[in-house]
DNA sequence: ATAACTTACGGTAGACGTAAGCATC
DNA sequence: GATGCTTACGTCTACCGTAAGTTAT
């Protein structure tokens, strides 16, 4: 057993079992995978993969459970590599975020700023992409660090922290006759067109369903991916908008509505690690960053599992389960950033 | 990185640091040894051994935790044989059970029996050895399960789970006068010289505790490592024996004495495999055959931890965490081959 | 002085790539 | 006929073992 021969197998399985693709995606010739796999078949004395003449079709079933354990293997050499590129001098080191424009644009950017100052010599790579895309990348070992607040809970091989929750919020332009009422009713803002998410995204269905349960139908007038393009309409007039708390800036050309971060259900914004996966430490300093709750080592030891480490208390696992607020948390960020000045 | 590297290293750890030992032990030279390390230090970019002039001291802080990465590694590779091994039609497998006397004379002889019906072409090998050995040599992968009273809960790197428990019994000669009370108190018992197991041995501490507790000293005349030795000094009249009940058989020339059982704490017998270990199927059903509650799939999903698989279910962990009493359990084997003759 | 690791060096197995062969689609 | 896996074959890397060199105990 060689380490290339499981690289070659995950591959081939990835790949949906061509070998071509396969070979040219690990930058190699394809006899010499075909070669190596079936010495590996040979050795071990199963056949992974179904063939039908000189096609591969799949996995046979001693198959599925090999890739299952060969990924784990894999996943094991990475957090060897990993783990001495922590202590290398040599290796300045890199972080691979992959998370949604909501974050990207609004939640991170200090983060990433700190973090760029306490490490200067580690390359920072942000992703933007959709929650789905996050979550399969770090699945698949591409990025270090997912962050969204939907569809990163679900996939077994992920272990995801709750950072703090939000809630959408009621933006009308300077002047609309909503920023003179004190605490606006949905009715009152159901008056008037709406511009908000697509209904795709970032849940725009605990605002639908805000509206439904008490009865009232929205007249929404523009849908967007992001809350700057929600505020660009609104700020021109052509609706109230409704957005994430996280998008709402100092500079904003918009107005929140005081007393409509009640209106709406909380979300959760979570950072998602692939299951088992041992980073680099700054990799946990990072995600400690953007939510001081996450400890490093306990996130560390959460997300590695039991084998090898001893399992986390039942006093650490709450202190990683709890949820702070945004706004209780931006308070205190800003509290101590004018305790700086 | 090659897996021959993540040997040495793990085998140099293993050995005190000393190569020479390592390559004894791999069967080849310590030269190879020295240069596949020094190789993969190399492309690690971090030196994993402590060195001095030429003499190899111990682990830097980077190899420690590069150790513990690498033995997980390679515990996924001996998986992946393993699992490949349990489709394959050419190897008609093996299984390494280690355990102590107890179990090997008595608890287990039927189990093997009925295993080996089941499985004809597997050659199981049992190998009698003390409980701290037995956790040791799971834990190094020597052998699939261990099985024993004590010492197997402790160590981080091994699951554990209960298989019934038992508790110590009194056994006097044919004729002795306590045979011919009813349910004997530990006074009774404490006036005849007594024969029992070596204080460092199976749960001999709880025997004490008993005595102790009701302000009675013990006359012990004899201790032994097992019942056989003990049984036979007791049949021959040099004192009260107290066992195991798990070693009161049929042909016994020594008669256990009624209501004895309630007098001792009872002691728990548990089967310990090696944690994130992926045993070959038949092993899981050797557990079940010995203790019918640890359901292979329970137990194979429990003791692989969550990477890869689902955790278990609040009910599938409560059916894993029962201990049956070692009477039932024996009476109910009785029963079935009662009813099969 | 000896035990023990490293370096040097030669032989060989095996990994890789090109090219040809041969099954499916 | 095109795609895609396998087999054949030559090249070359790199692993292994012997032996000499060097450094602590």
């Amino acid at each position: 057993v060689n380490v290339q021969q499981l690289r070659y197998i995950r591959e081939t399985a990835r790949r949906g079992f061509n070998l071509t693709e396969a070979a040219d995606a690990l930058h190699t010739s394809q006899s010499g995978i075909s070669k190596q796999i079936r010495l590996l078949e040979f050795e071990l004395g199963v056949e992974v993969f179904v063939r039908k003449g000189k096609r591969i079709l799949g996995l046979t079933r001693a198959g599925e459970g090999a890739v299952e354990v060969i990924e784990r293997a894999l996943l094991e050499i990475d957090n060897l590599k990993r783990h001495a590129a922590d202590y290398s001098v040599a290796d300045g080191g890199r972080l691979i975020v992959s998370t949604t424009h909501n974050q990207a644009r609004y939640t991170l950017p200090s983060v990433i700023e700190a973090f760029a100052r306490e490490f200067p010599t580690v390359q920072v790579e942000l992703r933007q992409v959709t929650a789905q895309q996050a979550a399969q990348s770090v699945l698949r070992g591409d990025s270090d660090v997912a962050i969204a607040t939907t569809a990163l809970a679900e996939a077994p091989g992920l272990v995801s922290f709750d950072c703090f929750s939000w809630r959408h919020v009621v933006v009308a332009p300077d002047g609309h006759p909503l920023t003179r009422t004190r605490a606006p009713s949905l009715a009152a803002i159901a008056a008037y067109p709406i511009i908000t998410y697509s209904p795709e995204f970032t849940g725009r269905s605990q605002i639908d369903a805000a509206f439904a349960g008490a009865g009232l139908t929205l007249d929404v007038r523009l849908t967007a991916m992001d809350a700057d393009v929600i505020k660009t309409y609104v700020a021109r007039g052509l609706g109230v908008g409704i957005v994430a708390e996280t998008a709402i800036e100092d500079g904003d050309y918009v107005k929140k509505l005081d007393g409509s971060d009640t209106l709406f259900a909380p979300s959760r914004t979570k950072v998602a690690l692939q299951r088992g996966a041992l980073l680099r430490s700054h990799a946990y300093r990072f995600i400690e960053l953007f939510a001081p709750h996450l400890r490093a080592s306990l996130v560390r030891r959460a997300s590695l599992g039991p084998v090898g480490a001893k399992p986390l208390t039942e006093e650490e696992r709450t202190l990683l389960s709890q949820t702070p607020d945004f706004t209780a948390l931006y308070r205190q960020a800003a509290a101590q950033k004018h305790a700086a000045a």
